[in-house]
DNA sequence: CGATTATATGAACGCTGCGTTCCGATATGT
DNA sequence: ACATATCGGAACGCAGCGTTCATATAATCG
């Protein structure tokens, strides 16, 4: 913590520095008391910046975690192993393992904040939809493959993965058995019927 | 609102009128400005009661939230006709019916606030519980009918059906294609080998 | 009956954070 | 050279927090 110098402005544009010491302060902050005791004046004070630079580039607390979140988002490169059971249960691996990093919690409280602050909620709905497409893509491949069944609605099996992803999360148990997973979803419910 | 009449104290034991007051003003307020604007002040000005009395008995606004809940909470019984996916469909049906009223967007607040309040994080663990409960008797039910694949995992099956179910929830999506969901979970995604 | 206990209200307290508005300084781009 | 846009810093009034006090009420216990 150099207390010493202080970031001046580089004249009439963005001072990138600056972008950064604020985004580090507030993930900083954001992981060690929680996105509820994250305040905007704790966050310039770490950052050694003004107020209203901060309100001027991130107008919302809201804003600001996202903003937290994209510089932290990993681009996911879905599992494609030639077998869709086995693409699912890497898939959840992948997910859980980043998930229980601690930036991965950063989702948590966007999925938490989306409940009420729409910009969130706005944000929440692309990034679901961006994975949206990967799953089904993987499902697509599948089907390339001939190893779908041919009543299944894509739409809807991409949800059932993303649910049961999610409230995992959400209910704080991201446990290994992924294997598990992909089978009950892939394998039927009910017994032949005879 | 009768500004007229202000409750006293009624003798050395709570007061259900005051309880009441408090309760109908928190919940009020909950739908009309959702949980970020829900201030403890407001509750007692709405309620007319000093805010002493409001932080004895509901110590933060978490534990204030989940009393609102906990009082409109509905007790779910859950289908039974006699198939499992038929079951499930109406399951999905009834739950999004419920959540789709005024009041149950409160559930969504409480995902939301488990997140980051450790009161409702036990608070959602225990409703959690209670709904897997439900549900694993439900798949008990057709167990016995020897209606299930031998193979299923019950407890993964019902997080399965909980993390749909929450998802949809949670991003706002309570559409009607109950039907449509239920086959997807029950029927298998692969088409049969050979 | 009298004393104790537990409650409800309303007002006040200091504190913290909010979001905005100034200021002086800095450097760019034209 | 000059308008423009940025940055840090300080100050503003405002709102809510969580607590404390005084006062009033009535049930309960000795």
């Amino acid at each position: 913590m150099p207390a010493e110098c202080s970031r001046r402005s580089i004249g009439a544009r963005r001072n990138p520095e600056t972008e950064k010491a604020i985004l580090d302060a507030a993930e900083a902050i954001l992981l060690e008391v929680g996105v509820t005791g994250l305040k905007m004046e704790a966050v310039a004070r770490q950052a050694q910046a003004g107020k209203a630079t901060l309100y001027r580039w991130w107008p919302s607390r809201g804003r600001l975690i996202l903003a937290v979140y994209e510089r932290s988002k990993a681009d996911f490169a879905l599992p494609d192993t030639g077998g869709l059971q086995t693409d699912i249960a890497l898939f959840f691996n992948l997910l859980f393992a980043f998930w229980s990093r601690p930036g991965g919690q950063l989702f948590r409280l966007i999925i938490a904040g989306a409940q009420s602050d729409p910009d969130m909620a706005e944000a929440l709905q692309s990034y679901r939809q961006e994975r949206r497409d990967g799953l089904r893509a993987m499902l697509g491949k599948a089907a390339d493959r001939g190893e779908l069944s041919p009543e299944l609605d894509p739409e809807l099996a991409v949800d059932a993965l993303m649910g049961l992803a999610w409230m995992r999360l959400l209910a704080d148990e991201l446990t290994s058995d992924t294997d598990a997973l992909a089978a009950t979803l892939c394998r039927p419910w009910l017994r032949p019927a005879g």
